[in-house]
DNA sequence: GAGCACTGC
């Protein structure tokens, strides 16, 4: 428990040039955006370049005008010319955006500003959801859409301009669409019909990388329209972020009025839970006669309806306080923010290729992270952010997250890279290249999985198999476990488990979890395992109408379960069309265990002593995670889903396996794990 | 006997 903090503590913070936010007077007509007194040269950059870098800050209006003008631009020169080679061609003008709430979201409103409906002249295309049409010209889309577009026709031959729009972020995907996009060019260049103009649209970071990626790309500065922040740092070093964050925070509470709302950032749900409680705790024991206080946690695993509470407006007399994951550093915009507390830390899953191991720890955050944490605080006017670290610390972080292409398995991103018909991954030309170490981990993993085969120097063709498993949004182990059940008669229950294994945790998983909700759960269980044991809830819940209640009743996160239900739909329809064999197996679950062992032999654990497991892989000493249903129970042999460094090495999502089903799948892996027993 | 950040197809 952390003590209220003394009022006459000094705040010991040491202010800040903040001219990296430059002093804007805010407009609020979209007509009057300092972009449009760029226009003209906007146009000429992007027509008279193949690519071009745009650079500007969050509200400087580039992702919603830009598009438009170039729309407009090449409208006006077009217009007395009848071109039927436009015409056939689709012309499409399309700008990606890393998440899905913004693709759809940026689309109604460009729609809402030339007054028309999305789906007509603008529209926004992202999985489960598309508002498309025939007269769509402007295309605001996931990247991981264009992504999947990019399997069918890797030279995007549909679009005219391509916008990445949010490229500082680096995302998986859209580190994918540069090597797509920049090849891409140079084909429709060749080919001299329908050429294709490439706009990047990042934050004010990595000019030089973009740039000289696209052989010295022009770069144009877009003037931003952020409101001044004042940035304070502490003086000292923190060792304890969470009691730095508090003491600031009732500093603040008692030196500003109410109405401005405090927004903490901090790195996950338990401390977020734990943090939510010692606030509501200090104001209620009233010692120090402080103003009311309405605190509110947000997380992405929090259910909706509580999420939806941090828009609300507090009354005059209530200060507004949300504890938040990085959810609401760029996903969720709070209105009412004017202070910003920023532990400086994050929580970040990262993959080790040299081990395989997949560790999700506390880290120290980007000055990049920094500076959009600071910028939460200036969205409606004027504001401060507190930084929970020393201006010698900021100076020492990183400028910019590790891209994510960087940190993690590769399996995926190389099956998609073959599966557009390059054959040597390391010849890709990667923004930034991956280790070669993390490049060859991913061949021999698809190798294993029978979806590549090696023809001659580091050069790969997919099989049969992984064309097929390429066709799938899952990971190709999930995908060869698809490819098995089909095979073995149970495909049907396949298809439902590997939904559920590609969404968060259907479980809820409140702090408050008590031993009468875990009975409650208790009801679900499969000695087989995890994975029979998720079927299990997944029929349950169906053969319950997916209602509300019975969710409650059995605290069932139901926002995930519905998600589930979406993906299986979708994963059902590609099978349908790759002519899979769609068979349920009744109750025969063994062979729902046989098809898992097929697909993720990979993740063997055998039973080594006391509560220890050894990874068959890379003989690492596990332990199985205490959520698991086979907690406690000491089967000799066992696939997983996930193997994660926290505390400790732990297995999750376990199912007992017989071993001649790993023998069989695949031998020539087993044979040679085995001997060197 | 732990306690999982975030996003996407």
């Amino acid at each position: 428990m952390v003590k209220a903090p003394p009022d006459h503590t000094p705040m010991a913070v040491d202010s800040q040039d903040s001219s990296s936010f430059q002093s804007m007077t805010p407009i609020p007509s979209p007509n009057q955006l300092p972009i449009h007194s760029m226009r003209k040269k906007i146009i000429q950059t992007v027509f008279n370049n193949d690519c071009c870098i745009f650079l500007g800050e969050t509200g400087c209006g580039k992702t919603t005008q830009i598009p438009r003008f170039l729309y407009e631009a090449r409208e006006k020169k077009f217009k007395n010319i009848l071109n039927k080679k436009s015409q056939r061609n689709k012309n499409l003008i399309c700008c990606t955006q890393p998440r899905r709430v913004a693709a759809i979201s940026v689309a109604e409103r460009v729609a809402s500003e030339i007054n028309q409906k999305c789906g007509q002249l603008v529209g926004y295309s992202v999985r489960f959801d598309e508002s498309v049409s025939r007269q769509t010209k402007i295309k605001y889309m996931t990247d991981g859409m264009l992504l999947r577009e990019a399997l069918l026709d890797p030279n995007l031959r549909q679009y005219s301009i391509i916008i990445l729009d949010e490229a500082h972020e680096r995302t998986l995907h859209t580190d994918l669409l540069f090597g797509i996009v920049k090849q891409a060019l140079e084909y429709r260049k060749k080919s001299k019909k329908n050429p294709l103009h490439v706009l990047v649209m990042s934050a004010t970071m990595n000019v030089d990388l973009f740039s000289n990626y696209f052989n010295q790309a022009p770069v144009l500065y877009l003037q931003g329209r952020q409101y001044p922040i004042d940035v304070f740092h502490v003086q000292d070093i923190q060792t304890d972020y969470i009691h730095a964050s508090l003491v600031t925070l009732f500093q603040i509470h008692r030196s500003t009025p109410l109405n401005e709302g405090i927004l903490i950032f901090l790195t996950g749900q338990d401390e977020i839970d734990s943090t939510c409680k010692t606030i509501k705790h200090i104001i209620a024991s009233g010692t120090e006669s402080l103003e009311p206080i309405v605190v509110l946690p947000l997380y992405a695993n929090m259910a909706t309806v509580k999420q939806m509470l941090v828009f609300k407006q507090t009354p005059m007399n209530i200060r507004k306080v949300i504890v938040s994951t990085n959810i609401g550093e760029t996903s969720i915009t709070i209105p009412g923010i004017r202070h910003v507390i920023d532990c400086g830390h994050v929580k970040t899953k990262t993959f080790n290729p040299q081990t395989g191991l997949e560790l999700l720890q506390v880290q120290k955050i980007s000055q990049a992270q920094a500076w959009q944490r600071a910028g939460r605080a200036g969205r409606e006017c004027p504001g401060t952010c507190y930084r929970m670290y020393t201006e010698e610390e900021f100076d020492q972080l990183p400028s910019t997250p590790i891209p994510e292409l960087l940190r993690c398995n590769l399996a995926t991103a190389g099956l998609q890279i073959l599966a557009m018909g390059i054959t040597n991954i390391s010849t890709f030309d990667f923004l930034s290249k991956p280790d070669e170490k993390s490049i060859t981990a991913a061949l021999r993993e698809l190798t294993y999985l029978r979806a590549i085969k090696a023809s001659n120097d580091n050069t790969y063709e997919l099989t049969d198999d992984g064309r097929k498993m390429a066709c799938f949004p899952l990971d190709p182990k999930l995908s060869r476990c698809l490819l098995a059940s089909s095979d073995l008669g149970c495909l049907e229950e396949m298809l439902k488990l590997v939904s559920i294994m590609s969404v968060d945790t259907i479980f809820l998983t409140s702090s408050n979890i008590n031993e009468k909700m875990k009975m409650q759960r208790q009801k679900f269980t499969m000695n087989e395992g995890d994975h029979l044991t998720l079927l299990n809830v997944y029929k349950t819940f169906i053969a319950n109408k997916k209602t509300k209640e019975w969710c409650q009743i059995n605290k069932i996160n139901r926002r995930n379960l519905l998600r589930a239900c979406a993906i299986r739909k979708q994963l059902r329809r590609i099978c349908i069309e790759l002519q899979l064999n769609i068979k349920s197996c009744g109750t025969k679950y063994s062979l729902v265990r046989q098809a898992l062992a097929y697909g993720l032999f990979m993740n063997v654990a055998e039973y080594f002593k006391e509560n220890d497991y050894r990874t068959i892989n890379d003989r690492h000493i596990v332990k199985i995670h205490p959520s698991s249903v086979l907690f406690g129970a000491k089967p000799s042999l066992v696939v997983f889903t996930e193997l994660i460094q926290t505390t400790k090495r732990f297995i999750r999502d376990i199912t007992v396996v017989e071993p001649e089903w790993l023998l069989e799948s695949n031998p020539d892996y087993f044979k040679t794990r085995l001997s060197s027993k």
